[in-house]
DNA sequence: TCCTTTGTCTCAACACATCAATACAATGAG
DNA sequence: CTCATTGTATTGATGTGTTGAGACAAAGGA
């Protein structure tokens, strides 16, 4: 479990361990089963409170991608094959803040989704970490 | 100049100014050389404070949109044809959020796409507003 | 049974963005 | 020259989200 948090980014701490591990769990680096470190001890080894890493293992939970069993700890689950459906309003809305942003900006539908592959290529550049 | 605002909505009404001008703008509702309203004028209207108008109007001037001609009022200026590159550095960060949201939902690149067309469809739709 | 270890909950402190009010500076009409 | 009208800058209040510390409940092993 190589984890980095950056306290002074702009996305908070708890959002970032959440999607470090969201990443680990669909990328198959955490299989299904495995036993995440427990809050507290991530807590320490981060430096930070343990409320935090409990906040993101409990959104985790809500995404369906962990499993909290009591006593025994929090367990990575077999991620649901993802859809657009399935992703949710999140997702949906995520989409409809980043339309928006584009047409506010003049865009058409054909740039901003040049804009969409550019950042999808990005993101896999630099996959080496994890 | 019909202009809305919702105090309690997401969006923070300065942002909800800025977006509609910026719309009207774009669409021509607004043709270049248009003198908006004073920024007293305009918060008198929608009963918010004239500081939030002019952060609106602040904003609108930094993408290029408007000018502030000093004792005359503020200008519409003619909207430069948008590219993804002049977009700038704000667009890319939006792609690039949404891009991870997506990612991070397990998404691929085709059905992150398809969910920006949806979005754009939807946002084409309403606008029977303005 | 007792105690350790797990996640959960509650509450206060803090940081940050936004808004409102007010004072200010610029500038052109009269 | 005077002054009304424009946008600008500063300061304080407020609300929201995040963090941190600690108390709590559950549950299995010794």
């Amino acid at each position: 479990m190589i984890l980095r948090v950056d306290p002074s980014a702009a996305t908070p701490p708890y959002a970032q361990i959440q999607a470090q591990v969201a990443t680990m769990v669909r990328s198959g680096v955490l299989p299904p089963g495995t036993r995440l470190p427990t809050i507290r001890h991530l807590a320490n080894d981060l430096g930070i409170a343990a409320n935090t890493v409990a906040r993101a293992y409990r959104e985790l939970e809500l995404e369906g991608l962990v499993a909290t069993r009591g006593r025994h700890g929090t367990f990575v689950l077999a991620p649901a094959p993802a859809t657009v459906e399935v992703a949710g309003p999140a997702l949906a809305d995520a989409a409809t803040a980043y339309a928006m942003e584009a047409a506010h900006r003049g865009l058409d539908l054909d740039q901003a989704l040049d804009a969409v592959r550019s950042a999808f290529r990005a993101l896999d550049e630099p996959r080496r970490l994890a």
